[in-house]
RNA sequence: CGCGGGAUGGAGCAGUUGGCAGCUCGUCGGGCUCAUAACCCGAAGGUCGUAAGUUCGAGUCUUACUCCCGCAA
């Protein structure tokens, strides 16, 4: 059996390593072309791009795919007999999805039909939710509509950023992806059609990284801030500085006056610094709690622990984050 | 040549118009206290990223180089 297998970013990267691994014959490699990114601008590969050129794969960059019959045809020539797409980044088109016998087939992390669209894992942790998982499942012409292979169920960790559980659910979709083609080679395979009501994972937005300690709880905030650790980070502004936030701890106000002794607190407004020293940390009064810093990054600096960053930039307990 | 910031004891920073290299913390030794991420006394630890230049004198000014970081994507 021929696998054509599309994919781009590292999570992408180990589906791939999966498969190649378990013996399956990967007749092309699609991903993006090379990208202008980080310092300089320079024309980067993708990991997936990365893997094939180690393991000599077969690898095509088309710019599009719709309106591309001679990347198709190219495709039709190769003749997959299934193709595999992980986070690939790019819609295709039903003319495409026709070309292999077996179906173009999909990993996607989330519980389908919940957080349909690009940001499944993101939406997952700023919403808070208890578990999300990871779904194979067909492509269709829909977005994330198509029918339901298998599913894995994953609790996400109270603290647990999406980086980290972007990485968990890499290694679970490869698992997965293995597993159902394997099932496909065997010719063992049951469809579900998805449920009529589905929740959609748009794109994050730059407008949503900031803070608004006026409006946001303890939690709310707790969960932007790993809920953007590590893609774009919180940021929030202290005398006119620009701060990003990567770690915080939340805390009830009873918690924080019971363990650090710092009476009326409760006529500070939200986003007043409340404890601030290099021992103990920085803490910040919300709406509802307080919010211990436990990792931070100043303009132009890096990220560093809060007793690191207190060293050398002083925060007096009144100034005011906004 | 996308824009910008930086390199100073183990960590994070300061260092004014060039003039003995400093702060907070950590480390080591000693002391105090019922007690503390507390306090007191003392010590070690730096060719100020590399190379060259200007100068009586360069962490500080000039030039080149290396490395790191932020924005942006």
């Amino acid at each position: 059996m021929k696998i054509l297998f599309m994919g781009t970013p590292d999570f992408a990267r180990e589906s791939l390593d999966n498969l190649y691994n378990a013996g399956f014959e990967i007749c092309g490699v699609v991903t993006t072309p090379d990208r202008p990114a980080g310092r300089g601008m320079k024309l980067v590969a993708s990991p997936v791009k990365e893997y094939a050129i180690e393991k000599n794969l077969k690898l095509f960059q088309p710019e599009k795919i719709s309106n591309n019959d001679e990347f198709k045809n190219e495709i039709r020539e190769l003749a997959p007999d299934l193709v595999c797409v992980v986070s690939y980044g790019v819609i295709l088109p039903k003319s495409f999805l026709k070309i292999p016998p077996l179906g173009c087939i999909n990993v996607h992390p989330s519980m389908l039909p919940k957080y349909r669209g690009p940001a499944p894992i993101q939406w997952a942790i700023l919403n808070g939710d208890e578990k999300t998982g990871v779904s194979i499942m067909y492509l269709d012409a829909g977005m994330d509509s198509g029918d339901i292979i298998t599913q894995e169920e994953v609790e996400i960790g109270e603290d647990e950023t999406t980086g980290e559980l972007w990485n968990r659910l890499s290694g679970i979709g490869a698992r997965l992806l293995k597993d159902v083609v394997t099932d496909i080679s065997n010719g063992k395979i049951v469809r579900t059609p998805q449920p009529e009501e589905f929740v959609l994972a748009p794109m994050l937005d730059k407008e949503m990284s900031k803070i608004n300690w006026q409006e946001k709880t303890t939690s709310e905030i707790k969960n932007l801030v790993r809920g953007l650790n590590p893609i774009m980070g919180t940021y929030t502004f202290l005398n006119g500085k620009k701060i990003k936030m990567w770690k915080v701890q939340k805390y009830s106000n009873n918690e924080f006056v019971e363990k650090y002794a710092v009476n009326d607190i409760e006529n500070k407004t939200s986003g007043t610094v409340l404890l601030a020293n290099e021992k103990q940390g920085l803490f910040i009064k919300t709406i509802d709690g307080v919010l211990s810093v436990l990792e931070i990054q100043g303009e132009n600096a890096k990220r560093m622990n809060i007793g690191d960053f207190l060293r050398g930039n002083k925060i007096e307990v009144g100034e005011k984050f906004e």
